[in-house]
DNA sequence: AATGAATGAGGATTCATTCAT
DNA sequence: TATGAATGAATCCTCATTCAT
C-alpha cells in the first residue's frame, strides 16, 4: 500500500528528490558515510526503500548528488560574500570567508573526502561526467570571482588558487576531525598540541599564507 | 613462498612481521584498502590466515603499523635529503625535494588518507598513542630539519610548516588520484584538464607558493 | 520447495514464518544447536539466508521461538488428556500422560536443556519478557489442571508440582540422550544396564513416585 | 625454553595433571564451558599451551576429567555424611545433606549439565568407557549407602533412587542459574516470583518429596 | 617433556539492490 | 510510481589442535 502520492510530474519528483537529498544530508551530520543505510535514509523520507533507487541508482550516487547540493549551496555563498568585497579584497579577508562558510557546513568537509575515496569509485560514466562538469564550471565561476576580489592574481590564475584551497581544505578536515580515541589521545596525552587543530584556526592562517605566496610570486614567471 | 621455518626468537618474529608488513603494502599498491583482506595478505606472505592474527590484533593494526614504516622511511629520506641542502634551501628546492620523494611512493598518501578516515576509527589506546607519539616526533624533527634549511623559518615554525605541508599532500592525493572512470572522464572530456593534475608539479608549485607565503609573513605579527 | 511468492499480507507473513519454524524445528530432530546454522534452516525452507533475519533478528530468537510454539503445543496435548481425566486422576495416570506426551517429542527436551543454556544468553529484553511470561502463564494453567486432576492437591499446589517436574523432565533428557559413543559403551560393556533409561519408563517410575511423595506430606506442614 | 622443570616420573605428571584440572576447575567457576579455552587453562597452571594436550588429548577430555574428579570429590562427601547419620535417617535429613554438600559446589552441576550437552559428545570409546564406570561405580556405592540410611529402601533401589535425585539436580540447576538477562526479568516483572527458585530449598523440598514417595510405594509392587 | 608458532576451518549477520505486487 | 519482501555476497576473527624446535 503505497502511503505517499504518487508524484506524477516532474515538479512533484524534483520535490521528492530533494527530500530524499535532505534526508541523507541529515544523516551525514551525525553518522559515517558507511553507518548510513539506504533503509535509513528512506526513512527519515518517509519513503520506502525501493523508492529510493527510483531516483538514485545506487547510494553513492545519491551522495554524490549530495555532494553536489552542498557544493553549490557553499559556492554560492562564497561567491556572494566575496563579492560583497568589491575587489579591495586581502588575503586574510578572503581567508576568512572560506572559514566562514565552511564552519557553517562542518560536514561538507567530510563529504568531500569521501567523494574521491567512495563515491567516485561506484559510478557510472555519465554520472561522474555531470558531476565534474558541475564542479569545473563553479571552480572556474569561483576563480573570476577570486580574480575580481584580489587584485594580485592574474588572469586564469583565479581557478589554480581555488583548486588549491580546496586541496587544502580537503586535507584540513581530515586532520581536524579525529576519530573519538585519537581526540582522547591528543587531549590526555602531553605534547599533543600540535595535533589539537582547529579547522578554523588552522584555515584562516594557511589560507592567508598560501594567498600572500601567491602575491609574492606575481612578479615571478607563473607557476 | 617466503621462508617457511618458525620464528622463534625475537629476530626471526620481526623478520616474519616485515614479511607481513610488506605483503600488505604490496597489495595496497593495486588495490583498495576494502578490497584487501587478511587471507590476501597471509597468502602473499606466504602465512596461514591465523598467523597473521599473532603478529598483529587486527587488520587496522596491521595497516597502521604499515603506515608507520613508510611513514618513517618517507621522513628519513626527506631529511636526508633537506639536509643536503646546507641551510642554503629556498622554497622551491625544499618543494622539489617533498615532490620527488613523494613520487616515489605514489600509495603513501593514499594511505594517509585512510589512516584517519578508517586505520584511527578501530585501534585501541596504547595502538593510537604510540603511532601519534611516533608522528609527532617526526613532525617535529621534520620541523627542525625545515628550519634548518629555509633561513627565513623563525624557530618553532619549522613543526607547524611540516604539519601544513603534510595537510596539503593528504588533500592532494586524493584529487591527484581519481577513480579510474573518473580518470577516463577527464582524459575524454573538453575542458577538464584543469583536473588532470599532476601529482609532482601541483606539489612543486603549491608547496613553493606557500613557503613564499610563508617567508612573506615573517615580519608580520605572528599567525 | 514451498511457496515462494512473497509475503504481503500479515496472513502469508504469519505462514513463511511457521515454514521457518518448522524447518528449524525439522532441522533440530537430528542435529545438535551447535551443528544447525542458519543457512541450512532457509534452505529447508527454502528461502534465501537473509531472509530469516527479516523474521527472527538471531539464531537464538529462532529457536526460542522454536522453543515456545513446542512448548504450548506440548501443554495443549497434556492439559487436553489431563482434563480428559475427569478430576479422578491419581498419581500413574497423570505420569503416564506426561510420558506419552513427551514421547511423542523426542526432541522437546534437548530443547529445553538449550533454552537455559544458550538461547536465554543471546536474547533481548523484551523477548526474555515474552517468552517468561508464556511459560510462566501455562505454568500456572497446567498447575490448575493438575488440581483439578490430583484431588490430593491443594490449592496453590499445582503450579509448584508442574515446575518440580518440568525440572525432573528437564534433567531426565539429558541422561536419556547420550551421545552416540556413549550409547555405544552402554550397549556393549557389560554392567552399564543401569544407565540404559528409556525415558517414558522411568518418566512413569519417577513422576509417579513424586506425586506420591506429594500425596503423602499432604497432612504435613507445608512443603 | 622449556620454563618448568619436566615431570619424568609418573608422581610428576600427575602432580602437573593436577595443577591443570584445578586450573580447568577454577577458570569454570566464574566462565562458561565456551568462554574457557586451552591458553587459559594453560597460563592459570603456569604451562604452555602445548603443555596441555601432552596431559588430555582434547578440551573435552580435560574437563571431563575436571568433572571426574569433582564428582568423586562431592560423592566422597556425600557418603561420609550419611554414614553419619548411622541408618537412622529420614527423607528430610538425606535431602538436607544433599543440597548442603552440592551448595558448596555451585558450579558443579552446571559441569554436570555440560557432561551431557558437550562432553560426552566429542571423546573416545575408552574415555567414555571409563567415565562411566566411574560413575556407575560410585552411583551403585552411593545406592548402598542410601540404603543404609534410609531403612524404607529396598536392597537395589538405593542405585535407583540415586540416579533419580542426580536427575533431578541436574534439571533444577539449569532453573536455578538463569542468564543474567532472564535473572533481571524474573526480579522486576511482577509475577516472575514463581520462578526465582533458591538451589538450595528447592532441592531440599523436592528431594524430601520425592523420598517421601519413595516409602510410600515401597508396599506396592517395585516401580 | 615442554614449548609456542603455525594452522585453517568455521558462521552469524548486514545491507545494497532487485523485483513481484 | 510505490512498496517492502527477498536476495546472497562478502568477511574478520577465534581457538582447538598440530608439530617443529
Amino acid at each position: 500500500m503505497p502511503l505517499k502520492q504518487r508524484a506524477v510530474n516532474d515538479e512533484q519528483r524534483l520535490e521528492r528528490r530533494q527530500v530524499l537529498l535532505e534526508a541523507a544530508w541529515q544523516l551525514f551530520q551525525d553518522n559515517s558515510y558507511e553507518k548510513i543505510n539506504i533503509a535509513d535514509v528512506a526513512h527519515v523520507a518517509g519513503l520506502a526503500k525501493g523508492t529510493v533507487y527510483l531516483y538514485f541508482p545506487t547510494k553513492e550516487a545519491l551522495f554524490l548528488a549530495v555532494q553536489a547540493e552542498q557544493l553549490v549551496g557553499w559556492f554560492d555563498e562564497l561567491e556572494q560574500e566575496l563579492s560583497g568585497l568589491g575587489g579591495v579584497g586581502d588575503a586574510s579577508r578572503v581567508a576568512s570567508i572560506i572559514c566562514a562558510t565552511l564552519s557553517r557546513r562542518p560536514a561538507l568537509t567530510r563529504l568531500f573526502a569521501i567523494l574521491h575515496t567512495v563515491l567516485e569509485q561506484n559510478i557510472d560514466y555519465p554520472t561522474a561526467l555531470a558531476f565534474k562538469k558541475l564542479l569545473l564550471e563553479r571552480i572556474l565561476r569561483l576563480g573570476t570571482t577570486l580574480e575580481a576580489s584580489l587584485p594580485f592574481l592574474q588572469p586564469g590564475q583565479g581557478a589554480q588558487t581555488a583548486l588549491w584551497i580546496y586541496t587544502f581544505l580537503l586535507g584540513l578536515q581530515q586532520l581536524t576531525n579525529p576519530a573519538p580515541l585519537v581526540r582522547e589521545v591528543i587531549a590526555h596525552e602531553p605534547g599533543m598540541g600540535v595535533f589539537a587543530f582547529d579547522f578554523c584556526h588552522e584555515c584562516q592562517a594557511a589560507v592567508t599564507t598560501f594567498l600572500i605566496g601567491l602575491e609574492n610570486r606575481k612578479n615571478e614567471n607563473g607557476l
